[in-house]
DNA sequence: AACTACGACAACCGCCCCAGA
DNA sequence: ATCTGGGGCGGTTGTCGTAGT
């Protein structure tokens, strides 16, 4: 039994908004505000709107100092960083960047920003390819070689083009919002957030900067998600995925669970990977059925010569989701907070 | 000129969270 | 403690304009 629809679908209108209602509903909510209550609002106007769509069209476009389109480049930088450590959170990208929605960035992400950076990587991989030939094929030949071998491997974390002007750190400062962002992210914490604020800017803007490009996650702040339960990233994918059939911890037995049997859950954990591996890979291995964590394994260790599977950004996003409030600590290990 | 493909953006859908009853 | 309903969010779809053939 679903939940009563929030308006009746048939006696409201959809689509495209007219400059008509548009005035209706600003005018309105400039001079009454919304009320507290968007789902009666358009009763009270005379608008044959959902609540939802008044408020969307709101907040997205009608709102006071609204910014469209015309994405700075640093702009880019905050969205990329951001979305590379937290994920598809957009209302939190958002909250960071004043006049843009999550819905504007949301389609500036998916439309111009992942294509964007998507030719760039796909080039960087080509000529890595190249320079790793040697260990990729020792990685096929053994796993007992590729963990030996993967000591010695440096983590290699899609490189973001940064834009070479500036110095400037992005906004991260406001501290009561990097509260709100933090409290969102994770819930459980006191007053002591500053090291996960240092790791956030860390993420980022270590002296990698200078460098004009950035291994994300290689600053240290995001290699463990658990407690005794460490993942460094300089592993190896086949170490990785052995700790989670192992389950040691419910955080890892937790992830191992959703990579191994539910293929929802994998894909929510290879969803946004593509970005990074290509579509066509992640596509094969998700259609192709291979629900287990081996395979996946396999699959992987097939470019973890080259990458190893970045467990942030919408990874991250949906274990977060689905693991118990219990968890938020490993969360804010996650994110780099003392252990 | 007509058609197609693609990109950009607006809007919808459905789920989850959480405050209040 | 449980239920209900509104708000918020992210993913997806729809629509329109434009470039290319």
């Amino acid at each position: 039994m679903g939940r009563a629809p929030c308006c009746d679908k048939a006696n409201v209108k959809k689509g495209p908004w007219s400059p008509e209602e548009d005035a209706k509903l600003k005018s309105y909510i400039e001079k009454h505000g919304t009320g507290g209550n968007w789902i009666a609002l358009p009763q009270k106007i005379g608008l044959k709107r959902c609540g939802k769509s008044c408020r969307l069209r709101w907040l997205n476009y009608l709102r006071p100092n609204i910014k469209h389109g015309g994405f700075s480049e640093e702009e880019d930088n905050i969205i990329c960083s951001l979305y590379i450590s937290i994920g598809s959170r957009w209302s939190v990208i958002a909250a960071q960047l004043p006049g843009r929605t999550d819905n504007d960035i949301k389609n500036y992400w998916n439309t111009r920003l992942k294509k964007k950076l998507l030719g760039k990587h796909r080039k960087e991989l080509q000529a890595r390819n190249k320079g790793n030939s040697v260990v990729k094929q020792e990685n096929n030949n053994s796993s007992l070689l590729l963990q030996e071998n993967s000591a010695q491997l440096q983590p290699c974390w899609p490189v973001l083009p940064l834009s070479p002007y500036t110095n400037q750190t992005p906004s991260f400062n406001d501290q009561d919002s990097i509260r709100k962002l933090l409290i969102k992210l994770g819930g459980r914490f006191s007053g002591d957030y500053q090291p996960i604020l240092d790791g956030l800017n860390n993420i980022q803007f270590s002296q990698q900067i200078q460098e004009e490009q950035v291994h994300v996650g290689s600053s240290g702040c995001m290699n463990s998600i658990g407690n005794n339960n460490q993942v460094q990233f300089g592993q190896s994918n086949n170490e990785y995925c052995a700790e989670l059939v192992q389950g040691q911890g419910t955080f890892t037995a937790a992830i191992g669970e959703m990579v191994s049997t539910n293929n929802d859950y994998s894909q929510r954990l290879l969803g946004g990977l593509e970005f990074f591996y290509g579509e066509e890979m992640i596509t094969d291995k998700i259609v192709s059925g291979s629900s287990s964590c081996e395979q996946i394994s396999t699959n992987w260790g097939e470019t973890s010569s080259l990458m190893y599977p970045p467990l942030v950004a919408s990874n991250y996003e949906g274990v977060r989701q689905e693991m118990p409030r219990d968890c938020a600590f490993q969360e804010l290990s996650y994110l780099g907070a003392p252990q």
